[in-house]
RNA sequence: GGAGGCGUGGUGGAGUGGUUAAACACACCGGACUUAUAAUCCGGCAUAGUCGUGAUGGGCUAUCGAGGGUUCGAAUCCCUCCGCCUCCGCCA
């Protein structure tokens, strides 16, 4: 074509680029918002409207943003974006969670690494002096642990910790931000705020003084080398030999009868205050000689043969008798009874299980539930004691007093002071090493015991709190619905809850003790709470107990005075679990000003994993229950969590491991793809299930994001002379076609708002996505390319398609805006006379746009022809007699049952839809079968607009153009 | 140990009683266009058995983890089994 020719099309224009390069384009866009305040723009904005507010819960701050805390923050955007572009004031205040163990544990991991480096500098020989009388070794090994311990004083690590924990909050909000989540990120709530653990701590006053608040023993890991208690996280596993033995207890009233029990810790036999039993066994009494030995009949066998029973008989014990039944301690003055429990197992010992409630945490529980009391006769050096929790005459006897339960060589003091009493008093069966996986403390790697200490708890059946929970969760919406099975659970089977902790990166516990009891006082605790407000709970740590106590203590205060003050922190589930007083109840900006009761501090959605039902959602539901009177959340979402392509769950231990190659940083993915891409991709995720990420899946949603960004770039490029004020169409001017594709995407709007309302934004994905590739790319963008470029600019069917563009540009951009917030942004500033303001401030209310009912049965039928008619033109141009479907010309022959009566501009656009340059219809007065017939066009191909026409050179001006073209040219240039 | 979820074509993923052998996309193959061009459009694309031969196309049957059941009819409802995964068990 001549190049004057090409020059009076409206070819498509814009700056819009094709290629998205959001890594390099997203970061200066959100610098643009940041300079902007566009977070705080929203705000004021939304200001007066309904209120919606979304609590996050608090990550933990510690290492870069996992993908999968990624996901968790971009659904929790979804859901705040999508509620402030229905015009909500949805306000999003981002949180951290700041205490605990996994970042005290690091701190301390690296504490102790410059604690070593520094010893082994420093380390002087030893006086000569000191060599004739001390162990040299010893002697450095307790000075060593002397200064160890003043190197990781509370102080230290708390100091340390908290700039850990402050570095990571500023990783992490880098991180989130970069995702484009949009946040008070300049004020977000962190647990280890003055503010924060003040309302933590007036929270807990309430608790304490309506009574929930109590101080019991219960088995926690114990090193005895570190004299610390340990969590979960800091043992490790490894084979240890043990010296098991088969002890023989006396049943009360039987001669010579005998319960045989088991136990790989004979120092653990000093506590024994009951046995247990499967009930579900079968048990037997064996005769030896003299003696009868009561024991599990399948293991009676093996039993023997350690035992060295050549010659028993064996009758049946009932096991309906161990309900009365006693046994004297072999060498204790007490008796125990025996108690049915499932985790007695048939296949080891003797079916008897030796329980030390002080001692093992299933035999804690059991201890609980049969009143007994949590003995655990051992000091914080791991030497037997004596204690408050038995009768002297019941204590363990005097000859054990002091002996260590510390191993050296496979040996204790412990245990062979016990095997040499349980010899001396004729009760131990058989004694053999045995090998089996045991607890060893991570750093000293001695084997770690369990050990009751006092702790505090918060009573869950108190004046019938639990059944109150169970109530509260009912009035709760919960998403997924079997989240409500899930909180119900842990609620009801939950035990009373353990919140002290021998740590020190956490609130402190302002209680004191006063020789003997403990002080624990609802109005302290607020007199703490104010000081730490003002301090900071440094305080605690900084001041000795008799400073605290003459601050804090009551001028009328009648009962003994404190001599020393608690170490222990409060669990970190209550610092977060209390961020309904800390945060909810106390920024302005999440109040529901146009509610009342509980409903002006509640907030309408909690959104996390489904690990928090036994976690967050859980503390937070009781603690606000208990001091608060009413559930924190309206309703909560569960989503789950990321597994990679072969299923498996991404964890950060993992990749500690080492040799874990697939990417797990939401970092790593946003490097490679871009935030929106990534956002994308968590959007095409049905969160509800189980979370694939994986190369080709991202890569996969990135094909999605091209067809989604090309639409829009195809809509803006022909809006580019539009201007909507002068040249919007009237809906009931717009042509069929227009009309058409107004229809289905206000069907779309529809479909999509109620996806978003049920936060199921996978078919948000789905249904624009679909609409993207079929309606718009393959059915509208195609047919109106003819229209747009070779009609006069200024004609009416141009400006009808252009405003159906810029309504479809403007939906699609604000219902994708909460899902591509930089692309959608980006787009949103190329849309004509738009203002220049974000995407984000704007508000998404579509008026529905209804066909009448004779178009949409028109439409039905003209999508009913075109399969038939595109496999028609198909065959001609695989035989090469035409090449576009503008070489052709569609004859179709039907009924008009098939037809339908089409008006002219039906016909039209028909034939715009097949893209061809002739339609004709011929109507067969019987039968219902179309037949299609495609041939070549009739006339010549027009050099603008390659129609084929008849009139084409009929005009001597322009030997070359169709008459539609001449008039068209004639228009363009003037 | 407790709780929950999942199993659809080469892949992702729709689909919960018939209009679905199965939307849409990706991958792959073939074609068109050069006026969305690092784009756009069109077509093809499951496996096995079987019939048959008017032959590079057609008919029938089975298959949506396996088996059984309900129903006129099931990927969709019920039961059993198999497989996979996640969460919880005082780590957060």
């Amino acid at each position: 074509m001549t190049t004057s020719y090409k020059d009076t099309l409206n070819l498509p224009r814009t700056d819009f680029a094709m290629k998205a390069g959001l890594v390099e384009r997203e970061p200066q866009r959100l610098q643009q918002w940041e300079s902007n305040k566009l977070y705080q723009q929203i705000q004021e904005s939304r200001r007066g409207a309904p209120r919606f507010v979304l609590h996050d819960g608090p990550p933990f701050a510690n290492g870069d943003v996992h993908i999968g805390t990624a996901l968790n923050k971009i659904l929790k955007d979804f859901v705040v974006k999508y509620k402030t572009l229905r015009g909500f004031s949805a306000p999003y205040i981002p949180g951290w969670d700041c205490h605990g163990l996994p970042i005290e544990f690091k701190v301390s991991q690296e504490m102790r690494k410059e604690f070593e480096a520094q010893w082994t500098q420093s380390r002087k020989p030893l006086q000569d002096s000191w060599k004739d009388e001390h162990d040299p070794v010893l002697v450095e090994e307790v000075t060593k642990q002397l200064k160890q311990k003043e190197f990781l004083s509370p102080q230290n690590i708390r100091a340390r910790c908290l700039e850990n924990a402050q570095h990571f909050i500023d990783v992490q909000r880098r991180q989130f931000r970069r995702l484009g989540v949009l946040g008070d990120w300049d004020n977000p709530y962190l647990t280890l705020d003055k503010k924060y653990e003040a309302d933590e701590l007036r929270l807990f006053a309430d608790i304490v003084e309506k009574g929930f608040v109590y101080r019991a023993k219960k088995p926690v890991y114990w090193c005895i080398v570190c004299r610390t208690a340990l969590a979960e996280a800091e043992v490790e596993y490894a084979e240890h030999v043990s010296q098991s033995v088969f002890v023989k207890f006396r049943v009360v009233g039987q001669p010579k009868t005998f319960i045989v029990i088991w136990t790989t810790t004979p120092w653990t036999l000093p506590a024994n205050l009951a046995v247990a039993y499967n009930k579900d066994l079968q048990y037997v009494t064996a005769k030896v000689g003299e003696e009868n030995f009561i024991l599990f009949r399948g293991l009676l066998p093996a039993v023997a043969e350690k035992c060295g029973w050549t010659n028993y008989t064996e009758t049946p014990f009932p096991t309906e008798q161990f309900a009365t039944i006693e046994y004297d301690h072999p060498f204790c003055q007490r008796r125990g009874k025996a108690y049915a429990a499932d985790f007695v197992t048939s296949d080891t010992g003797t079916g008897f299980v030796h329980i030390a409630p002080g001692h093992g945490l299933e035999d804690y529980g059991l201890g609980l539930k049969h009143g007994l009391p949590i003995y655990s006769p051992v000091g914080d050096r791991g030497c037997f004691v004596h204690t408050n929790d038995l009768p002297a005459e019941q204590q363990l006897p005097e000859t054990l007093f002091g002996k260590s339960i510390l191993e050296k060589n496979g040996k204790s003091e412990a245990n062979d002071a016990v095997l040499a009493l349980l010899r001396e008093k004729n009760s131990l069966l058989h004694q053999e090493n045995y090998s089996h996986s045991y607890p060893h403390c991570w750093r000293s790697k001695n084997p770690v015991i369990f050990r009751a200490m006092d702790q505090w708890f918060i009573k869950i059946d108190h004046a019938q709190f639990r059944e109150r929970a169970l109530a509260e969760i009912d009035r709760v919406s919960w998403i997924p619905d079997w989240g409500v099975n899930r909180i119900k659970g842990a609620v009801q089977s939950r035990p009373d809850w353990c919140i002290s902790r021998q740590r020190a990166w956490g609130v402190p516990i302002p209680a004191f003790l006063d020789g003997e009891k403990w002080i624990l006082n609802g109005e302290m605790i607020r007199h703490f709470a104010d000081l730490f407000e003002q301090h900071g709970s440094n305080f605690w740590f900084e001041k000795s107990a008799s400073e605290l106590w003459s601050l804090v203590k009551p001028r009328d205060w009648k009962g003994e005075q404190a001599v020393s003050k608690s170490n222990d922190t409060l669990d970190v589930w209550i610092d977060s679990g209390s961020s309904s007083r800390s945060v909810l109840k106390q920024r302005k900006e999440l109040q529901h000003d146009q509610k009342t009761g509980d409903e002006i501090w509640q907030a309408d959605v909690y959104l996390e994993g489904s690990d928090q039902h036994r976690g967050w959602f859980q503390s937070s539901l009781l603690l606000s229950l208990a001091g608060n009177g009413a559930a924190p959340f309206k309703t909560v979402l569960t989503h789950g969590f990321i597994v990679d392509a072969d299923r498996e769950k991404i964890s950060k231990s993992k990749q500690a491991q080492g040799g874990y190659d697939k990417p797990q940083t939401a970092e790593a993915y946003v490097k490679k793809y871009g935030a929106d891409v990534v956002r994308l991709w968590v959007a095409s995720q049905d969160y509800r299930n189980d979370i694939v990420v994986s190369e080709e899946r991202v890569n996969k949603v990135g094909e999605t994001y091209r067809a989604i960004r090309n639409a829009l770039r195809y809509q803006l490029s022909n809006l580019y002379d539009f201007n909507p004020a002068q040249h919007t169409v009237a809906d009931d001017q717009l042509t069929g076609l227009d009309r058409w594709i107004l229809g289905a995407f206000s069907k779309l709007e529809a479909e999509v708002i109620t996806a978003y309302d049920q936060y199921e934004f996978h078919f948000v994905y789905q249904k624009v996505s679909q609409f993207v590739a079929v309606e718009l790319s393959a059915v509208y963008h195609d047919a109106i390319k003819d229209r747009l470029y070779t009609d006069p600019a200024n004609s009416r069917r141009r400006r009808s398609t252009q405003t159906g563009l810029y309504r479809l540009v403007r939906g699609l951009c604000a219902m994708l805006s909460p899902v591509l917030v930089f692309t959608t942004d980006e787009a949103w500033e190329f849309i004509p006379e738009n203002g220049g303001a974000s995407v984000h401030l704007s508000t998404w209310q579509p008026r529905p746009f209804a066909l009448t009912e004779r178009e949409e049965q028109t439409w039905r039928r003209l999508f009913a022809i075109r399969p038939a008619a595109l496999a028609c033109l198909e065959k001609e141009r695989q035989a090469k007699s035409i090449g576009k479907a503008l070489d052709a010309k569609v004859i179709l022959d039907g009924s008009a049952q098939v037809l339908g009566e089409l008006t002219d501009e039906e016909k039209e656009s028909l034939r715009e839809l097949l893209n061809v340059s002739q339609l004709i219809l011929s109507r067969q007065p019987e039968g219902n079968e179309l037949t299609v017939e495609a041939v070549k066009a009739d006339g010549q191909k027009c050099e603008r607009c390659w129609h084929w026409e008849t009139d084409v050179g009929a005009e001597p001006e322009h030997p070359l153009l169709c008459g539609r073209c001449v008039a068209a040219v004639r228009l363009a240039v003037p």
